[in-house]
DNA sequence: TGGTGATGTCGAAACGCTTCGACGATGCGT
DNA sequence: ACGCATCGTCGAAGCGTTTCGACATCACCA
């Protein structure tokens, strides 16, 4: 394979005239600029990308730091994953995966020394993340997927859950509902600190209580016969419900079956729409399910956009991006049916 | 952050040393050995990957090749992604994502020269692939996930689909089955020369006519609406069905929607059996899909595997590894029942 | 006891690039 | 016409490793 010196002698001029004209960092005269073109187009060449990283310090490589055990975001993340690669790639970055297992905080310790990341993405950020002082006293540029509980002065794109809750309940009140219960991940998940889950959790119970309504929310493990047993209950102890939120797929399915064969039509005698799902998922539900769909998409373009940013020193502030999940109505939703 | 020659510095002893403590490509004293990892303790000395790469010219990333447009993978294609990176890392090197646009050729040769990978992971592989070419010119270890027309002398880890769909057929014929219809991916995919579309509609013709049954197969755009109209189509063309193979989620879907509105009962009047689907996929419908499971974990962790021997020259044979879906017998298949 | 072959360590040369200081050759203002 | 800044190019010094040849040292067998 060609390299620079091959190049150089080739065009009759020095290395470093060389990288001068691959790189622009000095002034090259269009002539010797021309003729090293000549050369490298017939040499095939390629700058080696590796040397390249030496020399420089810069590997423009991003790492995506994601853990072995998948919790709710699972259904979105291919999205994600699919629109960081191509942003970075577009940037001229390559995104690396780096898989964690059980001890997170030793991993990505020893993978962040190798300096083989210019930057780092954390995805499954939990409200309080060890990653995160770590990233932060490595000096590592990074920006986070979700956000931990006090964020001020970290970079990161999350789902505004706040804003999603109060969509999705101006939805369904704006039907003409008033009774509606929240299904959410599971109590685990909860415990874990997850994000989704407290979040969305906690602006339910704040938004429902500004309006004056009464907060009906349970946790429900990501099952269909979980979400079957949470509709039993929930109908046995609040009987005038007519509308369900939820966020967890596989519960949602199960709770679309548990209405149907409890003889409840979908969306004649209750409303459902799920949250923080997508439409390929809905896609898969009869009636099609009303849903909002994650936005995996544009947190991964800023995820990415912004770390590179921070990572060349051109970032003006830090990013707090909030993206609340699309509306999209299809057929599960639809005007409160008086009795 | 602490270098070679911190560490030699240290330890009194040179750099070289140093590295042979380290790789163990020579033999060094116990007692240098101990006094080098005392001092790279101290330092909390981890060597720095880039450098180790250019002078090794081993970079241990893989790269993983996949296309923006994505056809029918995409269920498992995240189980696959976990499955690669993770085996990656358990063996010592890191994935890294390559999306490729249009300009498939072009820019997977760019990739190539950068030298930035050992070996290149190949996705969605179609029956006579140009990226093989490519790869095979330029002297790059590479396995296919998949596997193109002719791929003797190649690596690969794929589905079985003949032993899949035979399988399949087994199952259905075994619970009496005999006027078994064949829904699968869209024509589009056929005519691109996707594999699975091509080998599963190819084992499908086989199979039922090795058994002397006749061959009803359909293609079917991905989405539920083309899934109900196939499903009409079929019961028209040939009322005699009494189940049905399917090899498209979204249309999967939408056919146990359609059939419930014939008011054909799953499993009484029809059997659904989804095939290369996923678990997760399955536990959506209700009741709840008979499905065989994609082996993404499978063919993620062999082909990461695979390709590393092939890097480091410890292979023997060429991987020809196919792996047929797994069974997973839910509530959509029963036994036919006699009119 | 002298030659032989391991064994353990060192210094220096890569690996292919970027970047810094230096230095003629220009062009400019005065 | 003279100095001075700017432009375009060069050579050399890194970047942090691996790897190669060389060279003592030591044990061992004839």
């Amino acid at each position: 394979m060609a390299t620079m010196n091959d190049v150089a002698k080739l065009a009759g001029v020095s290395v470093s005239t060389v990288s001068y004209a691959l790189t622009g960092v000095r002034p090259v005269t269009p002539e010797t600029r021309a003729r090293i073109h000549a050369a490298m187009d017939e040499l095939g060449y390629q700058p080696n990308a590796i040397a390249r990283s030496l020399a420089s310090r810069r590997t423009h490589i991003i790492a995506l730091l994601f853990p072995g055990i998948e919790l709710g975001l699972s259904g979105t993340a291919l999205e994600f994953v699919t629109s960081a690669a191509e942003t970075a790639r577009e940037e001229g970055y390559h995104l690396m995966l780096w898989p964690i297992g059980d001890d997170e905080v030793g991993e990505t310790r020893n993978l962040i020394h190798q300096q083989l990341a210019d930057g780092v993405l954390v995805m499954e950020v939990r409200l309080d993340d060890p990653r995160v002082d770590l990233l932060r006293e490595s000096q590592t540029p990074f920006t986070l997927i979700g956000r931990t509980a006090d964020a001020a002065g970290l970079d990161y794109a999350d789902i505004d859950f706040d804003t999603t809750v109060r969509d999705a309940l101006d939805h369904l009140i704006g039907l003409g509902h008033e009774r509606i219960a929240f299904v959410s991940h599971s109590k685990a998940s909860l415990d874990a600190g997850y994000g989704p889950t407290v979040r969305a959790g906690e602006a339910f119970e704040r938004h429902m209580t500004e309006r004056g309504l009464p907060v009906v929310a349970r946790h429900c493990d990501e099952s269909a016969d979980a979400g079957r047993a949470v509709v039993s209950e929930l109908w046995h102890a609040h009987p005038d419900i007519t509308a369900l939120i939820t966020m967890n797929d596989a519960a949602t399915f199960g709770a679309m079956a548990q209405l149907a064969d409890d003889g409840r039509q979908v969306p004649r005698d209750v409303s459902v729409l799920s949250i923080a799902s997508s439409p390929r998922v809905a896609a898969l539900s009869h009636p099609r399910l009303t849903t909002m769909a994650a936005p995996g998409t544009e947190l991964g373009r800023s995820g990415v956009r912004s770390l590179i940013e921070r990572i060349e020193g051109s970032q003006s502030a830090t990013l707090h991006e909030l993206v609340p999940c699309r509306l999209d109505i299809q057929a599960t939703t639809s005007p409160r049916t008086k009795e």
